[in-house]
RNA sequence: GGGCGUUUAGCUCAGUUGGUUAGAGCAUCUGCCUUACAAGCAGAGGGUCUGCGGUUCGAGUCCGUAAACGCCCACCA
């Protein structure tokens, strides 16, 4: 028997280790056809937030349906290195410890490094969990594990051999905070207040100059040029002259250069080689001069002078100073403009002349571009407007810089002696190579994940059987970094996109439609929400409110309703136990007409339910799934079962109804499903593994379900009238026909009402298909006038719109017959009710 | 500059091949302690579906257009 109360820390606690203990969640438990899902792993750096909460619930509802319906499911979990998050927090720890990271020995670092992921792991492992989720753990992989580490060389050691990895010294994105290269993914543009500095570069043997603008005057000891636009009137005479640069008084020509747009500040523009990604470009025509001025730490280097050794943002300050000073300033103007960041670290991102390794994108692109032309063999999105993010980052791809100047990762599989370049599986076997210092890129090891997992590059077992996966579950905010990667490498190297479908999910935001982040102080731990409501009513609040691709508002009302409607089953389960404790048979025969419309209800549900789980429609699966357990199931049916319990019918139609609305709800909320599929009489092992409910039609009552509907709809109108019409406890009923009128005498509460004859008090006629009743009011003396004028203008007013529209010629030849011919019933039963009102 | 999304009840949102009187939760109002559930039951009120124009017998849904809010990409000396 169940609880009085349902006590959601009582019901999901100990029930995970009983299920990992049991192995449940292992792959190869049903022998149908593979159905599998790889987790988006989350970075070891700290607690999971409900974004993931999210995201892991959507996927585990999937792989529970599918597990359920008889497929081979399997769900991989697995966790990522996350190479700049990690290691910006491990010596962010170190240094709190007094250590300055970067003077321990790497190896040393690596230690704590790892010891850090363990750490980390635990806590995600515990909300895996608490969630509930059934992850295979027997497959659980790391991206720095063994088998992930020799397929990212694999991938390395193959594109480099195909031309399709290079070294070169090219315009990067620099974290002077990490200090390592980024790709343009990581960074991010901000609006930050800034300015138009104009400085005043004298003409060589003239006395004139010209006005530059320029928001970055520290870098002006790296300008070799000065550009104007060939086109620009302004500035032809200058063209081929030299300019003096200030302070540092080196002559540098002016050249002519598409890149100068005459619109723009003043239309002269200094050209630095090594700090902007177009100057590079216009030194490159010109073949200027490169000169370096800014260290990797974001400090000034010995080519800015006396400004050595300062940081960056100090040296334009002071720089400003100088030039004004000297008379070098011509003016300040303050602008608003967008500089990049770091996407992790926050530090503004220098522009910055290195060398790296890069991954020339242009054929891995176009194969995927090429592919989704394909409708057989192409990444389906859901919703299918993200695939033009995918192919539009397709189209305008630039190389990506894979390089990172840090010790967590995989350390790139290159080795050099002198000049010689190595790059292979293992260190050469001679004296003399000493590896590449840098790692990877994070993204390029996740890249790897939907194959790598199943043991790629060895053809195992699992790969063979559930590559390609069948559903990619992740934030909108993900394509670029992770979707977009995977699709080129999976079609690169195995040729087969590495998912079928990607399931893309919105944000979360707060109440009031932000994003929820730590500086706000608006996040909310999942794990809070599951103390206070568990994990049930979280996941089924954040799975059933919104369709794909949309942002969700957190709202712990809402929660809160969820938890509602599971204690509204709990409780409808509660009804069902106590009735049906020493149930023996629960074959359904000698149904009654009420037992057939609840089952009919069901069969309905379950074909609904099924067609929009199959289509990944939660939201959908929720309207109709809470309409039937609520209304039909516990207002209707188990109302109307308490005057018929003793009929077997009854008991077995209870647990025939109970179980399958359990077994739909379970992917949903695996707990408390759980726990009343194991409370109830003759059902055997975890519901996990028991069959999902299959539309019968067998079960189908379609007069039945009609008849009891009128009957309902009587009892509602009837309910509705006696309270519009403020009629009170002293009333007598007649009733106008021989229609069967038992039911509705037990669910009114009839019992003494019911007269024989009329009687002269003022009455109100009730009625509705074949339900006919005259009510009796003993207190008033006179009839409600006004309230049966109105029903008599609403009807008049119906009826005209519904004679229009069947006297439309259109109307009747295009619409379908079936819909004219309800509008013709409804027309007819209108003028009957009008007729007895007047 | 290019692209995308959102706009539906007081609030948060569903509404996926165009078809009864547009739904839910929460909030509001009325009446109920009816032994599964007062975290509940029985009812009620509340919407010119952002504006304008079009297609159609019929539009929240399709097309065009405008606005507000938001997002992505590119550029930003």
């Amino acid at each position: 028997m169940l609880e009085k109360k349902y006590n959601h820390l009582e019901v999901e606690k100990d029930k995970y280790e009983i299920w990992k203990e049991k192995e449940i969640f292992k792959a190869g438990k049903k022998d149908g056809k593979p159905f599998c899902i790889v987790i988006p792993p989350p970075n070891v750096t700290g607690k999971l937030h409900l974004g993931h909460a999210w995201d892991v619930s959507l996927q585990d509802i999937m792989i529970r349906y599918k597990r359920m319906q008889g497929y081979d499911t399997l769900w991989i979990p697995g966790m990522d290195h996350a190479g700049i998050a990690t290691q910006a927090k491990v010596d962010k720890k170190l240094k709190e410890m007094g250590i300055e990271p970067r003077t321990m020995k790497r190896e040393d670092w690596l230690k704590v490094a790892w010891d850090w992921k363990k750490e980390y792991a635990e806590n995600i492992h515990n909300q895996w969990a608490k969630l509930g989720l059934s992850l295979d753990y027997s497959r659980e992989r790391f991206t720095l594990d063994e088998g992930l580490s020799k397929a990212v060389r694999t991938v390395f050691v193959k594109l480099y051999n195909e031309g399709l990895i290079y070294r070169g010294e090219r315009m990067i994105n620099w974290d002077s905070e990490a200090k390592t290269a980024l790709s343009n993914e990581e960074v991010i543009y901000k609006d930050v207040e800034g300015a138009f500095y104009h400085i005043k570069y004298p003409i060589v043997d003239s006395d004139e100059f010209l006005d530059v603008a320029t928001t970055r005057p520290e870098t002006m000891f790296g300008d070799t040029a000065l550009a104007v636009n060939p086109d620009d009137e302004r500035y032809q005479k200058f063209i081929g002259k030299k300019a003096i640069l200030p302070i540092v008084n080196r002559e540098i020509p002016i050249v002519a250069d598409m890149h100068a747009d005459p619109e723009k500040g003043t239309g002269v523009v200094k050209i630095t080689p090594c700090h902007d990604p177009n100057d590079y470009e216009v030194g490159l025509r010109h073949n200027l001069e490169k000169i370096v001025v800014i260290n990797p730490d974001g400090t000034m280097n010995e080519n800015a002078l006396h400004y050595q050794g300062m940081d960056r943002f100090v040296a334009r300050e002071k720089l400003v100073k100088e030039l004004e000073e000297k008379g070098y300033l011509l003016k300040v103007e303050k602008i608003i403009h967008s500089v990049g960041h770091s996407e992790r670290t926050d530090a503004m991102v220098e522009p910055y002349l290195s060398k790296q390794w890069f991954v020339k994108m242009r054929p891995l692109a176009d194969k995927v571009l090429e592919n989704q032309k394909n409708k057989e063999t192409k990444v389906k999105f859901l919703p299918a407007r993200y695939e033009k993010i995918m192919n539009h980052w397709m189209e305008i791809t630039y190389d990506w810089c894979i390089s990172r100047q840090l010790w967590w990762g995989h350390q790139i599989p290159a080795w050099y002696k002198g000049d010689e370049i190595y790059v292979g599986m293992e260190a050469p076997k001679e004296e003399g190579w000493t590896q590449d210092k840098d790692v990877l890129d994070t993204w390029f090891s996740s890249a790897l994940w939907p194959f790598s997992t199943l043991g790629w590059p060895n053809i195992t077992e699992d790969y063979q059987k559930y590559y390609p996966t069948n559903v990619l579950v992740t934030g909108y905010d993900i394509i670029p970094f992770w979707v977009n990667r995977m699709t080129f490498q999976g079609l690169h190297f195995t040729g087969k996109r590495p998912f079928e479908y990607c399931y893309i999910h919105g944000l979360i935001r707060d109440k009031i439609g932000r994003k929820m982040s730590k500086s706000l102080g608006n996040g909310v731990d999942p794990m809070d929400v599951i103390k206070e409501y568990g994990a049930d009513a979280l996941r089924y609040y954040l799975t059933t409110q919104t369709s794909s691709g949309t942002d969700l508002r957190y709202d712990e009302e809402k929660v809160r309703s969820s938890w509602n409607f599971i204690n509204k089953i709990w409780n409808a389960s509660r009804f069902v136990l106590m009735n049906i404790e020493n149930i023996e048979d629960t074959s359904l025969n000698n149904l009654t007409n009420i037992d057939k419309w609840i089952l009919t209800k069901l069969e309905k549900t379950i074909k609904d339910v099924t067609k929009y789980m199959d289509k990944y429609e939660f939201q959908n699966v929720n309207s109709v799934l809470y309409n039937f357990i609520w209304e039909d199931f516990c207002d209707s049916y188990i109302e109307m079962s308490k005057f018929n319990m003793e009929q077997p019918s009854t008991k077995a139609t209870l647990y025939y109804v109970l179980k399958n609305i359990l077994k739909m709800l379970h992917p949903f909320m695996p707990f408390v499903t759980e726990e009343i599929y194991s409370k109830m009489p003759l059902t055997e092992g975890f519901i996990a593994l028991s069959d999902y409910p299959k539309y019968q039609k067998e079960y189908i009552y379609n007069e039945e379900e009609k008849e009891i509907d009128d009957l309902i709809e009587f009892v509602k109108i009837f309910r509705n009238k006696k309270a519009e019409l403020k009629i009170g406890k002293d009333y007598k009923i007649l009733l106008n026909n021989n229609t069967d009128y038992e039911l509705i005498k037990k669910m009114l509460k009839w019992n003494d009402l019911i007269i024989e004859k009329e009687i002269n008090y003022p009455k109100f006629l009730i009625e509705y298909k074949n339900y006919s009743v005259t009510l009796f009011n003993e207190q008033e003396t006179t009839l409600d006038i006004e309230n049966i004028k109105k029903e008599i203008e609403f009807l008049e007013k119906s009826i005209l719109k519904r004679e229009n529209l069947l006297a439309n010629e259109n109307f009747i030849n295009k619409a379908p017959a079936s819909l004219v011919e309800q509008e013709k019933e409804k027309l007819a039963l209108e003028k009957e009710k009008l007729a007895k009102l007047k």
